[in-house]
DNA sequence: CATACAAGACTGGTATGCAAGTACTGCCGG
DNA sequence: CCGGCAGTACTTGCATACCAGTCTTGTATG
């Protein structure tokens, strides 16, 4: 396949990092369900590269418990492990509330990270019910800024491996149970506490929201034990067949 | 090189694994200290490996920031990021004393569990002061123990990354601070605070027990603050030569 | 027809080769 | 003696080849 050669390969983001985010894409979206098979030679031939490139970004993925390798038998997108999730929502709320309390006690808040923040919201607000996909990145957008806002935006990282598991879990559920204009609404209140300094409000108002999408899980879960596992990492998959082209 | 053949290769664990164990061991210790340079090759030589299993190795260690690399100049070990050290102090803190909190409201302690810590705490007072690297594999299993106690042994792996840093922070001192035998001690009294369902005095403890070890690492720091970088990431580095053999 | 077995089409793990780019080094000219 | 320039020895990124397993499937046999 011989690199095909147009762009000089150092202009463009390396082959790894656009495997790696095309597939981490997919499987947050459930465009690739829990459980589906990754064949590193299909994968590298529907992205146009060679195997190495898409085995890089699978070791990151199995890295952050999205994908489990099983050799000589497979890759598979991870079912979704309820005790993850559980753990992903526990080290998520102690990280942003946490920070939302350093908030109180060092109450200097940057007037263009606040400012952008308001266009975050805005823009949310102006979302139909059908762009999931939009309002799953404002939302990033949304609490990766309210950490940076109190000092602590390095560990959005850690706090966006937690919320892939988080709204995969959610995503599972055919339709969000709380509206987007609902999330929209609770950031906005969110966020004019903090600008009020008003942080014990801005505190509880944040354990509410995070808690209210923790409990969508949970309906989700009760309403659809069989999506999610408790064990995992046990139970290798037969693979599937059929598929016409 | 091939295979050299002799163990079947599916037994031992994966060659990645052990290139990734022995690297990041190596960069905590400082024995590759901030800055050292990587050569592929040489790692690859030196661990009886091709370059790939390296070279996923170093992926892994890239995503966790404990690694830098410049395409077609080298891959280096990370300089010190006094911002990266304040954010894992900030959530390792944020993680094990909402973790603590949550323990005072579920107070059912694993028997076993907690028998475990004990003899983890024992075997760390039998250290002497120059067995570092036992002491601060035990000091893992303390706190990792400790979060599986109040059912959040999930989010270990978080703290654990966020504690390398932390760690090779506290390793520029040339010696650590705080002796071996106060921080078991001051293990000893958290745990039996738990023990004694005492969880208020238990988390003050954890507090005061993880902002000392961060009090070291600043202090560190205010004595020899070349250690350590602020921006980080935008300089490479001018590798130096020497060493014969 | 059922079953056992063997061949083949997959799997991921590893080794290696090639391409493109950078940095050091030593020579050559002034 | 000093500066510039070319050569060379590195670097990582990616592609490819090979290996050792596993699972499927088709066939031959009882």
């Amino acid at each position: 396949m011989v690199n095909m050669g147009q762009i000089p390969a150092t202009r463009r983001q390396s082959s790894r990092l656009r495997a790696y985010d095309s597939l981490r894409r997919k499987i947050i979206s459930l465009e690739l369900p829990p459980g589906a098979a990754l064949s590193e030679n299909d994968l590298a031939a529907s992205l146009n590269l060679s195997r190495t490139p898409v085995r890089e970004a699978l070791v990151l993925l199995v890295g952050e418990g999205l994908v489990q390798v099983f050799p000589k038998i497979g890759s598979f997108v991870a079912r979704v492990d309820a005790t993850r999730v559980a753990d992903a929502q526990f080290l998520r709320e102690a990280v942003e509330l946490t920070s939302m309390k350093s908030l109180a006690e060092h109450p200097a808040l940057d007037a263009v990270q606040t400012e952008a923040l308001r266009g975050i919201v805005a823009a949310q607000k102006g979302l139909s019910q059908d762009e999931q996909e939009a309002f799953f990145h404002l939302d990033d957008e949304f609490h990766r800024g309210l950490l940076a806002l109190a000092g602590h935006g390095g560990t959005w990282a850690a706090v966006a491996q937690a919320k892939a598991h988080l709204d995969r879990a959610r995503m599972l559920g055919l339709r969000i149970v709380d509206t987007i204009s609902e999330l929209a609404e609770a950031h906005s209140q969110i966020l004019e506490a903090v600008a009020a300094h008003h942080f014990t409000k801005a505190e509880t108002l944040l354990r509410q929201h995070l808690r209210a999408v923790f409990s969508d899980i949970e309906a989700i879960r009760a309403a659809s034990p069989e999506l999610f596992v408790t064990d995992s990492d046990a139970v290798p998959v037969r693979r599937t067949i059929a598929v016409w082209e």
